[in-house]
DNA sequence: CAATAATGTGAGCGATCGCTTACATTGTCT
DNA sequence: AGACAATGTAAGCGATCGCTCACATTATTG
């Protein structure tokens, strides 16, 4: 840690640099978020250095750390900001799903599933693959925990329309296999989800999860 | 990169270090690959530096140089190693299973694929989230490949006992799903694979899995 | 017992990292 | 206009990284 004589500072310029309030500044965190997540994408978390991201910004480092006390704290805002874009759309589908039926259900959660991943598949895997070793950026995780909640209490509440006893194991495969698949075709077979196809990967994800949740066969 | 002044040595001291001969050197070896898989469970590919592991592995950093020119052939070295351990149970499976009915197939390609995930899920993890970035060590991934190759192969042999079209896709889907919940269970729920509730979540998975195969509903 | 090959050692090089700090420029207010 | 707050700049520090190299030690061979 470096020295800190005060030399013959006129005084403590101001207060220690925090938020934005003028436009100016927005602009400057705005780039400095695009560029972190452009980098992180194109580099991963450990290569995307705060000077390379500073430099992508068109800012300069200091003023990266004058909004971002840490690395960390900057993957962090993008965390924040790629959670609540993707949140949005899942949100609104596990309310509507609430009252329908199973296969209804299913299947508007996982288009809105799919959708929601189509946001930004690349950042969205780097930061779930990488960030979460860091420290406690699990904006990503609560999500899903959400999400599993929301189906295990849609579960109990449709317990005559399917036939799991355990609704929190339920919910787990459910919730884990969708995920999954949604993942997966984004990022490895694209193909699935192109204007024509995406309905037919709908219907067999629906159909995997109906098939598993029928109440007989 | 420094120099490379010949002074005075004797001659080129031997050939440029290669593989073990003796058993001195196979132990080396072997606590480097060990210190290697351990030091990256605990801190993850970046912060596993090349120091470390050789302090760790009881050996000097300049032996860790005579036997991997690079942390990335180290790391390869320990993938190579890693694949090949979970590889055998579940190739055993695969060949088993191609004569069975789709119930017991798919049942015992899930206890085998569980299995091979508990030989060091952390391990796993960490070379499955971290490693590919590096490079061209994708040889996890060709397992997945040939997984689910075999499962397409089944799925075209067995054709009449199941209503999937096309076999690619549903290989995807089923291939897919029964990892994700492999990864997620060992990972997040590894109570859900304790001595007396496997089987429970063996068979839950295998539910998933038959009733999106089976043939009618 | 040499002599030589095989194996092991560790100081330290050049590069890069996250981050600090001394200072310059721009905006706001009276 | 002047004063001061807000914002922006970039050189560079200390730490750590992957990796090299001159050399020491151990095993094998004749």
């Amino acid at each position: 840690m470096p020295q800190r004589k005060p030399t013959r500072s006129r005084k403590p310029p101001t207060k220690p640099r925090k938020s934005a309030s003028q436009a100016r500044s927005r602009l400057t965190v705005d780039a400095l978020l695009e560029a972190t997540a452009r980098i992180l994408v194109k580099e991963g978390y450990d290569r995307a250095s705060t000077n390379k991201i500073a430099m992508t910004a068109g800012v300069s480092i200091g003023s990266l750390y004058q909004y971002f006390p840490s690395k960390e704290a900057l993957v962090s805002a993008v965390v924040d900001r790629h959670t609540r874009e993707m949140a949005g759309e899942v949100r609104e589908a596990l309310d509507r799903m609430a009252s329908w039926p199973v296969e209804t259900a299913a299947r508007a959660l996982i288009a809105a599933m799919i959708e929601a991943h189509r946001v930004a598949p690349q950042l969205h895997r780097i930061l779930e693959e990488q960030v979460p070793r860091v420290g406690r950026l699990e904006n990503i995780k609560a999500l899903d925990r959400e999400i599993h909640a929301a189906v295990r209490a849609y579960l109990a509440t449709h317990a005559n329309e399917h036939r799991a006893d355990d609704h929190d194991l339920a919910a787990f495969v459910c919730v884990t296999a969708v995920e999954a698949l949604t993942h997966a075709a984004v990022l490895q077979r694209p193909e699935l989800l192109s204007r024509e196809r995406a309905g037919m990967f709908i219907d067999e994800v629906t159909r995997l999860i109906v098939g598993y949740l029928q109440p007989k066969r």
